[in-house]
DNA sequence: CTGAAAGCGCTTACAG
DNA sequence: CTGAAAGCGCTTACAG
């Protein structure tokens, strides 16, 4: 206590001294390891507490140890999606004790000497890959990682993975809006970005297409609009949409917060949402409830947290199943039967 | 080429021993030291090349080099101010080859314990503080961290730091709003979280009385509303100011993303912006552009660039001076002249 | 310009 | 239950 610690750095050394016993012993106790006394084991937990004793990672590490530290590959951090996800991740991490260092790949050319050097070498002991959709080649390259992978957010090749039913959901939105009548039923899809194609988006646009089919409705292709991943690219796809001569009566927006974009469109028109138009997003952003946006919801933290108990459990390489994450449908204010026909 | 890298890593021995020199040389050649002849170099760097020779970070930083690492810590990851800040900054720090470790501290019990364990002792080379309102128990310890420390989006204590001015970006709100002609300007502020006190809303809540009193205005305790720091929290702020018996006739919102919240309970109330209410908010969120909103634009994403620029500079123990990046009103459809008197 | 050797602070057989 | 010693893969004086 009268002691201050500081760039001085008190070693395990220090602590085997002052317990009279060897370092061996500090370091059998201090992990919990069979063969040491109890009386011994609680002396020297004390003293290393009093001293406030830090182990040395690149120590501990160089002799054979873990190195308590666990990747997060995520195309940008400054997304609310990606956000949501390492912040679930870091949590859950923290609290097992390791730390998370994170790795963004946005950029194709970021992510390309990301897969070449594959830096996350020799530092972390699992890597946990966040909805990154990745060329074969670059997939091919986790090999070399020389550690664990969990994937979260979709899934790559066949490393444990948690993600949602993106058809499902996309099914679930669509089937609300046949549900209440509608017939012309619009999509915004994000585009991939870079130069790899997107799973959530592939998949979205296939539950979208499938539940219009089993609705008896007529694929239109005219009602898809691809735009980028901004609530500005809501508000242009939105805008291609309704000045098409025979518009939409509802739109499925790839994301809330295209859907922010979209809703701000349809004002800027003088149309109504939802007594002329309606719109549904996906994800349940909190801004959603604000807005009133009608959404099928996914909790993205759950499945940030999910990826870090399975990054856990591979660390101790025990085998993990593959989860689905369940999804809901969230109806609010944006969501309602279509105008009769030519009211428009 | 032929040869496979994975788990049984390439060590500094093998680069040696394929070049016919000591590891010393390599050591040396790799890190651009003096003391290693032209061809000798060009050797060593080609057949590290080629067999994807990685040092191990552990074996490096234990024979005294320095860890390579950064810290960040941040109140909470999936927030958009703080997910723009990290962004940033790994970016920046990427390119210089360094890596990020994230720590979220948002919960009281959370922050206490990192305070008291100080876990990025012996991990990093520096810490970078995002925004992080301290009791000064806690500020104190950061002298026992026994690492540089660098602050983003505030300051604590003496440690070098970037940072708005809270003061002056209030004021050019204000000010913006009573050139238009408002005499009643309400405040949404969003409330500290946790125990302590947040800088940035105890600053722009002055600069907006500065501002009142600057332009002969009375202040009044009522038009200042306290709020959580979420959308709905400025829908609970709006709703609050605008049922009082003389309500403001434009509102000042601690960010845009308590402003959004604002618009909608405003829209609610059956009121219209600008013509019957004026908003304006602070960052230059995203979204705002998309809906109009006038706002004080701030950028987030070149704070963090300069805080990764600073942690850099205190990597090799040169002096940096603090900065106060600058802040722009950006007028957009939110906010125009006050109805006649008596009009709403 | 280059190498042999000590040392960084731990963990892990191996003995006792 | 406990300790002495080797070893992890580097860097850094110290020699040459």
């Amino acid at each position: 206590m009268s002691r201050v610690v500081s760039r001085n750095e008190i070693n395990m050394a220090d602590v085997a001294q002052r317990a009279g016993v060897s370092v061996a012993t500090v370091s059998r106790a201090l992990r919990g390891l069979p063969g040491v006394g109890e009386a011994t084991r609680e002396r020297i937990l004390e003293i290393a507490e009093e001293l406030a004793y830090v182990i040395s990672p690149e120590a501990s590490r160089l002799s054979g140890g873990p190195t308590r530290r666990v990747g997060v590959v995520v195309p940008a951090a400054d997304m609310w999606f990606y956000g949501q996800m390492l912040a679930a991740i870091e949590r859950r991490l923290r609290a097992a004790d390791l730390d998370v260092l994170i790795y963004q790949v946005k950029d194709v050319d970021v992510r390309q000497r990301f897969f070449r050097q594959l830096p996350t070498r020799r530092k972390v002991d699992v890597v946990i890959l966040i909805a990154l959709p990745l060329p074969p080649e670059e997939a091919s390259r986790l090999d070399h990682l020389g550690v664990e992978v969990v994937v979260a957010g979709g899934s790559v090749r066949d490393f444990p993975h948690v993600e949602v039913d993106d058809r499902a959901i996309a099914r679930t939105a669509v089937a609300h809006l046949t549900g209440l009548g509608h017939e012309r039923i619009g999509m915004i899809r994000a585009t991939s970005y870079g130069d790899v194609h997107w799973d959530p988006d592939r998949l979205r646009l296939e539950g979208y297409q499938l539940e219009l089919a089993a609705a008896d409705l007529p694929q239109r292709p005219e009602y898809v609009a691809s735009v980028p991943f901004t609530p500005e690219g809501g508000a242009e796809g939105a805008d291609q949409l309704m000045s098409l001569p025979d518009p939409p009566t509802a739109l499925l927006c790839f994301s809330d917060e295209i859907a922010f974009g979209a809703l701000e469109a349809i004002r800027r028109r003088g149309l109504r949402v939802p007594e002329d138009v309606s719109v549904i997003g996906i994800d349940d952003h909190p801004l959603a409830a604000t807005l009133g946006l009608t959404t099928v919801r996914q909790d993205v933290a759950a499945q940030g947290e999910m990826a870090a108990e399975m990054a856990l459990l591979r660390l101790d390489h025990r085998r993990v199943e593959d989860v689905v994450m369940s999804h809901e449908l969230v109806v609010r204010t944006s969501t309602a039967p279509p105008p009769a026909r030519g009211t428009t």
